[in-house]
DNA sequence: TGACAGTTTGAATACGTAGTTATTATGGTG
DNA sequence: CACCATAATAACTACGTATTCAAACTGTCA
């Protein structure tokens, strides 16, 4: 049924390794002999079945990528991701999973597929799972998880740093008190960023209490800006774990009757295109994106890649919003 | 270097095919040594290869998608056709490409692998890019792409109906003047939209200008906004294309000092999450998403397709939010 | 002309699995 | 106990390609 070189070989009168040159290495195959392959493929219709290439040559030039189903973060990392390898003639394999409870289904497809590479997504993939899918010949890279440090190459944002940065400029804005909106305790990102957001408050002298919004989303944050509207003391400024999350805060502060960032100030992380836009024009740390996902594939891709320096972190950028603009309020 | 079914086979003391039946037809295999293989494979650390799994049996459990690389609408999409795939064990192949210019490098990669199935996106692929898909052994489906009708199986929101609907309930307001703030007029889904809206409006007795914002981005149709503003007669009510443009016009429009409805009522298409969010509450068209994904993995999957009825088209949802709502003015 | 290096091509093989056919073991029946 | 039907397993092959190895061919130079 299908075209194989085998048929594009008896078109053109040669073997079928020859074929099979002129699409592989045609340096190796003479120019009057590739001109005729060429042609007699072109009249069938034949196209190299990437299947069995990638059987006999042990690679797929696929990637896959275990990421959360829903979330804006990661749908813009996808979109980065997978432009990049196309530019190099790469495939993006999705493995997205429901929740934390389904990471493993999605990691037993991955095993079946002889990827080229894995890029790990999520904060919340244990660290069991982690070390599991260390395997000879398979490239996995953590990105933006710091619970993998250590355990597998990791790339991701400072998230301390950014943090720091973020609760300096709010904390140069002039406020009394703050509060931490984080998306889930149990997540390593948001715990490096509370943290290094809190350390930097109190080197200032400004309390900052952590709250949990229990999930990555708008939602959450929208819920959690509830909770704080009836805490007893409602804190000068708000930071947001996530960017999704903050622009969740923003609207349920000013549903609450607040205004942002006259009332209270609101940060997030992230760099989401959404936090540009002008409804919001969120205060924010900007993750290189591009620089991250650069940084993935040199790792999955380089051959001379140093396994000795498995940690490659990157500095955000501080994005000044007017939600953190106290003059305007 | 890897295990393979030959290494589990010599372990469990029995022979490759089955080892092979007992990860592909279980009921074949006597119990008894069914465990004994099992055991083998997990002391061996055995996983199936999909790659020579698919070379054999000629499917490969993989969905490819083309895409444009940049647009929350799609995100959705795939969102949500991943997790779908996923649940049945198949897994979904990412092919994004940039601008329409790149579409053809895009489907030259589709070739290779043998896919399943195709979910062509987007309604800038030309018609030519389309028939070059009709190939023995490769289901193909349009995913809301009108232009697609006639040369190949077709899911889509009935964009025509949907149109009408948002036209007839921004009618209901009590508007004197309106403008249709499209995307990009080549694009199918805009002309079609577009053409339900002004003909609901025209029945009613009021004038729709296209404007066309050049662009599916929020970007676009912030800019778009500004040009309604300059205009001689600002419109009472302005449809955009799809939610991501209406979104950019609200933003643009209040920044030129518009009150969004008090001024200007707005409208959308699509039903993102982001048209939901309390900040911008957008009247619009929610599609179906999770029905339009069901109706394309059933054309890929279902065997009794009928090739007779190559068209599906499914009704949207008027969401009613409060950027068509006067009485709050 | 003959030998030799370099280039070009063909035959054969392996990648790891699934299915087909052939063979052996099992169990039930007269 | 012979016989047959059925279950279970083994041997073998094909899927479509890339690569190794050997063979054939080219042109060069003594």
């Amino acid at each position: 049924m299908r075209v194989t070189s085998h048929d594009v070989a008896a078109e053109a009168g040669v073997s079928q390794a020859t074929v099979a040159r002129v699409f592989s290495s045609p340096d190796k195959v003479a120019l009057a002999t590739q001109k005729r392959v060429r042609e007699a493929a072109a009249k069938l219709g034949y196209v190299p079945n990437a299947i069995a290439r990638s059987l006999k040559s042990q690679r797929t030039d696929i990637v896959g990528a275990v990421v959360p189903a829903k979330s804006e973060y990661w749908q813009d990392v996808l979109t980065a991701l997978s432009r990049r390898l196309a530019e190099q003639g790469k495939q993006l394999l999705l493995f997205p999973f429901a929740d934390a409870d389904h990471v493993e289904e999605a990691l037993d497809s991955v095993e079946q597929y002889r990827l080229d590479g894995l890029v790990l997504a999520s904060s919340t993939i244990r660290p069991e799972h982690l070390v599991r899918m260390r395997r000879p010949g398979l490239r996995v890279v953590a990105f933006n998880q710091p619970a993998a440090s250590g355990l597998l190459p990791l790339v991701m944002v400072d998230n301390d740093a950014g943090a720091r940065d973020l609760a300096e400029h709010v904390a140069a804005q002039g406020i009394g008190t703050a509060a931490f909106v984080g998306t889930v305790a149990s997540a390593s990102t948001d715990q490096i960023r509370y943290r290094g957001a809190a350390s930097a408050l109190a080197d200032r002298g400004i309390a900052c209490p952590y709250v949990e919004a229990g999930g990555f989303s708008y939602d959450a944050g929208y819920k959690a800006a509830a909770r704080i509207l009836d805490g007893a003391d409602r804190p000068d400024a708000v930071m947001g774990g996530s960017d999704e999350v903050a622009l969740g805060l923003i609207d349920g502060l000013r549903t609450g009757g607040l205004d942002v960032p006259g009332d209270v100030l609101v940060t997030g992380f992230d760099g989401l295109p959404q936090a540009s836009w002008a409804g919001y024009d969120l205060t924010t740390l900007v993750q290189p994106i591009d620089v991250l996902v650069d940084a993935t594939l040199a790792i999955i891709f380089d051959d001379a890649w140093d396994a000795t320096q498995p940690e490659r972190i990157v500095p955000g950028t501080l994005r000044e919003g007017k939600t953190t603009r106290r003059g305007n309020g």
